[in-house]
Formats: C-alpha cells, sequence, structure tokens
DNA sequence: AACGCTAACGCAAATAATTTGCATTTAGTC
DNA sequence: GACTAAATGCAAATTATTTGCGTTAGCGTT
C-alpha cells in the first residue's frame, strides 16, 4: 500500500472495503494479466485516480489484498499434540499456497517493490502462527521448539519450491521436512 | 520472455543484445517504478513497439534480464575441499542476492506471471552449480552430498530471508546453515 | 550466390492507462 | 456545531500500450 491508512471511519473505509472486493471479484474471473486498475475502479463504483491515489498502482493494489487474504482469521488448530498441530498447520500451508491461487498471492505480495512491508507483514502471520503453537506446546507440557529454525527447515524449503516452481509439495514432502525440526530446548532466538 | 526466439542472428540478436543492455544501464540509474518500456526503446534506439512484440511486458523484459545477469558465467571457484566449495559459494551466493541489486532480480524473476521459466531457469542454475561442487568432491575421493538437501537446507532459507526481508543473511548465518547438510552418502534423488 | 518464405521490424494511428489540477465532500478534533 | 486537512470526484492532459500495414532481413533451399 501506498502509505498507511489515517482516517478509519465512513467513506474511506467503505471505499479500501469495495476495492478490495472488486479485486478479489475480478481476480477470480479473469487472469491477473488482463487486470487494470480501471476494470477495478468500475466495478468498484468509484473513479481510477482515487485508486491510483490511495494505492500508487496496481502492483501495490494486488499486495495489499494478497496480505489481507494471507492474514489468518483464526489460530490453528489444536490437535491435542505438538506433532499433530505442526502436521496440520504444515501441510494445510503447503497446500494452500501450492494452489495457484495461493502462488499468485504469494508473488503478488513480494511483486510489490515500494516497501517491503506486505511481504513482512506475510512472513510475520507464519511466524506468530507457529509461535501460537509453540505455546500450546509448552502449556500441555510437552517439548517447545525454535520457530525460526522451523521457518529455515520446513517453511523456507516450501515457500522456495512453489516460487521456483521447481517440484511438488505435497503432503510427504512436508512431513519429511518436519522430521528435521529439533524439539526439546526453550525456544531459543533465532 | 513472451516467447521462445526462433532467429538467433543478425539484427534480431544485435536487437535483443541491444534492449538488454539499456535496461541494466537505465536500472543502475534511475528506481525501478521509474522504468518505462518507451525509455528503455529510447535508449536502445529501437521503437517501443518492438519491446511489446518481443517481450509483451515490462515485467516480463525484467525477468528476462534478469535471468540473464543471475546466469553464472564460469563454474563455482574450486578452493581444494568441499567444505571449501560450499562455504565460498553459499556465503557469495547470499552477499549477492541480499544485495540491493541482487534482491531486485530475484524478484523480477518471480514477478514474470506468464510462464515461470524464468524462475525454474533461475533455480537451476543454484542446482546445476551444486551439482559441479559435488562432482568435484566425489573426484577428489570425498564424501558427496544429496543437492536437494543443500537447496532444502541452506539456498531456501536464505532466500526466503532475502524476500521477505526479515532477517540479515550474513555469512555467520550461512555457515550454521551449512552444518545441517550431512555428507556421506552418494547422490540420492531428491 | 540468388530465391522465396516468413519472422521480425519500423512507423504511425488508435486505444487505453496514468497523472494532475481543482472544486467538493467528509472524517476527526476542538 | 465549526474548523481543518485528508480523501474524493471529475475532467483534462499526459503517457503508455496496442494494432494495422508496408518493409527489411534471417534462414533454408536451390
Amino acid at each position: 500500500m501506498a502509505r498507511e491508512m489515517i482516517r478509519q471511519g465512513g467513506r474511506t473505509a467503505r471505499i479500501q472495503k469495495e476495492v478490495h472486493q472488486a479485486t478479489r471479484a475480478l481476480l477470480a474471473e479473469i487472469e491477473r494479466g488482463e487486470l487494470t486498475v480501471p476494470m477495478i475502479a468500475e466495478r468498484a463504483g468509484v473513479p481510477p485516480s482515487t485508486i491510483y491515489r490511495r494505492w500508487g498502482d496496481l502492483a501495490q493494489l494486488l499486495a495489499d489484498v494478497a496480505v489481507e487474504r494471507l492474514r489468518p482469521i483464526a489460530d490453528p488448530d489444536d490437535t491435542g499434540t505438538l506433532a499433530g498441530d505442526l502436521d496440520a498447520f504444515v501441510v494445510q500451508y503447503a497446500e494452500e499456497m501450492s494452489s495457484p491461487v495461493g502462488r499468485r498471492l504469494l508473488r503478488d505480495v513480494l511483486a510489490d517493490g515500494e516497501t517491503d512491508t506486505s511481504a513482512t507483514k506475510c512472513c510475520r502471520f507464519t511466524y506468530d502462527h507457529l509461535e501460537v503453537i509453540a505455546g500450546r506446546a509448552l502449556c500441555r507440557g510437552e517439548a517447545g521448539f525454535d520457530v525460526g529454525q522451523a521457518i529455515d527447515r520446513v517453511f523456507a524449503p516450501i515457500v522456495y519450491h512453489i516460487l521456483f516452481g521447481d517440484r511438488d509439495v505435497g503432503p510427504e514432502f512436508c512431513r519429511q521436512l518436519l522430521t528435521t525440526v529439533e524439539f526439546g530446548g526453550l525456544r531459543a532466538a533465532a
């Protein structure tokens, strides 16, 4: 996004909502390469200049929309055990991100060249989710794990292969990566 | 790139060279967001329509240029030992890719939404380089290593942190990642 | 070395996207 | 309720992109 929002209420918020909604709807209907700002503007019922003024360009708008879609709506599922929580989260993450929609979201987030706050936010979601899972394990009296290490050993390879398209990231691959995570220590600094 | 080149010689090749050169020169002078196709066309001495016809749009041209710049010009340095070869390659890779120029190249390659051949090519460079290093080690009588595993455990985390901008990837971090690679086995399938 | 075929090109007109100035609306504050 | 600056709508100006068409030139064939 071009800049942080200052006004939160009324018209400003409504326009943001409608532009986001129009963008999502159009992304579901047409190819990414066909999408244009005037197209979104018409669907949202606002003049194109409003979009350019608020978001700068299409890439930044798409990044903004993508971050919202990647933002988790709830805590990760609680399966009762650390191993179960991690397995469920990782497999679901890989499945969502490797889908055509997920890949596009990932790329949209990274394509925003202006401020890389989009990318950083997005990667924080994963970090926070893992923190919740780790905290839960400690509460249960289970061993903890290093969140930074889990990112490096499990999520980074998954994202790498999705982005570069050089191999599939099915459940088997995810579980193999999971076996390399070391459990037992308290949370150490990354 | 929009499509595979059919003609290799003469004018076609010269225009490709001049457009690439103009793009590189302009990228060094101005911000990525300021760069436009007509600007490149003028510098290269060709009409903009030629660029649009051959590359489709700016993103695809930038991806094409980025792939060329990421293409290694020589085999990785031979330091005499596998550990030395890997250390040198990884540290240099992280340094180059985490620089502002490297980050931009990486993002340009990934931003090309049309065909992800750019990204796949680019990731193949790393794979091939590691194959050379592994082959060399075997020739010396040293232990080999699994190239796929090295990508997952070392390069993927480096690229992840560069792209998402959530931490630095200095030599210490690279060397720590390197310690997780298992040596000894012959090359196994990824 | 000349010939034919067609990809690739240059040019310019047509279309579409982006920027910008200015008047108006409105969210947030006192 | 009045004030102030952010945010918007509108329309003109600018810039980028697409497209039709005639020309050039690479490449295979003879």
